[in-house]
DNA sequence: TGTACATCAGTGAACGCGCGTTCACTGATGTAC
DNA sequence: TGTACATCAGTGAACGCGCGTTCACTGATGTAC
C-alpha cells in the first residue's frame, strides 16, 4: 500500500506529463520546462525531483504516448468476434487512427520527423511495437483458420527474403508465409503512412472525405493480406465507429 | 545583366541557404540566426539585410525543398520513353525517394510533422504539388493511350464522391475517371508513406532491404493505378537505378 | 570622364528575454526502536 | 505512543548561455547628369 507521499509523487508526475503533453501543440517535441513549471506553480527547479533532464521528460511522453495508441489498437480490436477477421483488422485500424486524430500532437512525437538530437532509449521499443503486435495477432490467426495466401506471388530478392526469414522468426509473427509477412508489413507502412497525411496536413485542399478515404484504403488493405470478407465488413467497422 | 551587387547578393543568399540547410540536421525547424551568421563570418544583424525574419528563412528553405523534389521527380520521369507508362512511374518515384534519401533533413522539412506556430504561405503551394503533377500526367497519358480502368470497383461513398469530381474538374486530373483518380491519391499518400517510413527511422531493425521493398511496393502501386506491364519494366527502372 | 547624390551591405552594441540546470537550504513526511 | 533520525519535496537564487531583432552608423557600389 503506497504512503501518502508516494501517492503524491505519482499524481504530481501526471501533472506534469499533461503539462508537457498541452505544451506539445504550441512548441512540438521543444519541451519548455520552465514554463511547464509556471504552469503548475511551481519552482522550475522542482520538476528534477521527478526528471532527471528534459530528455527524461521527453522520453516519458513518448512511451506514454507509444502505450496509449497500442492499447487503444488492443481495445479497439478486441472488440470484435474472434473469427471475424476483416472486422478485427478495420477496428485495428480505426482505433489506432481515431487515437491519432484525437492526439495529433502526441502522434506527431512518436511518427513525426525524429526530433534531432534526441536518442530513443530502449524502453521505448516494447511500447512501439504493440500495434504490431496486433495487426500481426490477426494476421496469424487468420492463417491458422485456413485463409489462402494472396494469389500470384511476386518473386522477392534475396536481401528483401532474407529480411523476411529473419522476423519470421518472432514469435510474433509464426505460421505467416513470407508473401504474407511481406504484404502484412507493406500494408502497415503504407496504412501509418495514409494517416500521417491526413494528419500532417498534406490533404488539405485535395480530399475533405477523411472517414471514407481511410476506410477504402483500409478496406483494400484488408483483401491485399489476403484476409476474406473484407468488402462488406470493412467499412462500416471503420466509418460507424467515429 | 545583373550588376555587381546583385550578383555578389545572390551568392549570398544561396550561402546563407547553404548554412541553413547544414543546421536542419543538427536542430530540424529550429534555425537558428545566430549560428548561421557566425557560421559565414558576418554579424547576426547582416542576415537581416536578406531575410526579413527567420520565418522568411525557414520558408525560403521550404520553398527549396519543394522545389529541388520537384525537379528531381520531373527529370527522373522524363528521362524514360513516353509510352513506357509503367518505367516513367516507377522511374518517378525512384528519382522522389533517391532526392528524398540524399537529404532526408530537407525531406523532414516538406514531408514531416508541421512545424508548431509555423504557417506556410501561398507561394509553397505551386512547388509542392510538382511531384503530384509528374504522377498525374503519367496517369493522364495512360488512360489517353487507351488504358483499361482497374476491375471491380468498389462503391465510393457520397462525401469521398464529391471530392473526387471537384478534384477531377483541375487540368491536372483531366479526362482520369475518378476510380482511378481515387486510385492514384492513393497510391500517392500510401508511397509517400512508405518513403517516411524509412526515412523516419520506423524500419530500423525491421527491413534492411529497403530498395527492394519500396521497388516492389512501387511495382504494385503502378499495377494499382492500373497501369500495365509493371512486374517486369517497373523493378529495374527502380533498384537498377541507385 | 568626372562629379554629386542615392542606395545598399555590413557592423557592433544593445534590448529584452528566456532557457536548462545546479546548489545550499528549509520544512514536512516516513521509519525504527 | 513517543522520540530520533533519515528521507524526500520544494524553494529561490544563481550560473552560464544564447537567442531574435533593432538601430545608428560607416563605407562601398551604383546612377544620373
Amino acid at each position: 500500500m503506497p504512503n501518502l507521499r508516494e501517492r503524491v509523487r505519482a499524481e504530481i508526475i501526471a501533472e506534469i506529463k499533461a503539462a508537457a503533453r498541452r505544451q506539445l501543440a504550441d512548441e512540438g517535441a521543444n519541451l519548455n520546462l520552465r514554463a511547464i513549471a509556471r504552469e503548475l506553480g511551481m519552482a522550475s527547479s522542482a520538476i528534477y525531483r521527478y526528471f532527471a533532464s528534459r530528455d527524461d521528460l521527453l522520453t516519458a511522453l513518448i512511451i506514454e504516448a507509444y502505450d496509449a495508441m497500442g492499447e487503444a489498437a488492443e481495445k479497439g480490436e478486441a472488440a470484435v468476434p474472434r473469427d471475424d477477421f476483416a472486422g478485427r483488422y478495420a477496428a485495428c485500424w480505426a482505433a489506432i487512427r481515431d487515437w491519432s486524430r484525437a492526439h495529433p500532437h502526441q502522434y506527431a512525437l512518436i511518427y513525426g520527423s525524429p526530433v534531432p538530437g534526441y536518442r530513443a532509449p530502449a524502453d521505448t521499443i516494447g511500447p512501439a511495437a504493440r500495434p504490431v503486435a496486433v495487426l500481426a495477432g490477426i494476421l496469424r490467426d487468420a492463417v491458422g483458420a485456413g485463409l489462402t495466401v494472396p494469389p500470384e506471388p511476386l518473386p522477392v530478392p534475396d536481401d528483401l527474403a532474407a529480411d523476411l526469414r529473419r522476423i519470421g522468426e518472432d514469435a510474433l509473427f509464426a505460421g505467416i508465409p513470407p508473401e504474407l509477412l511481406l504484404r502484412g508489413l507493406t500494408a502497415w507502412a503504407q496504412t501509418f503512412g495514409a494517416i500521417s497525411f491526413d494528419l500532417f496536413g498534406r490533404l488539405n485542399n485535395v480530399i475533405s472525405a477523411r472517414d471514407s478515404f481511410f476506410a477504402r484504403q483500409v478496406t483494400e488493405m484488408t483483401a491485399y493480406v489476403g484476409i476474406p470478407g473484407a468488402a462488406h465488413q470493412a467499412r462500416p467497422g471503420v466509418t460507424e465507429r467515429r
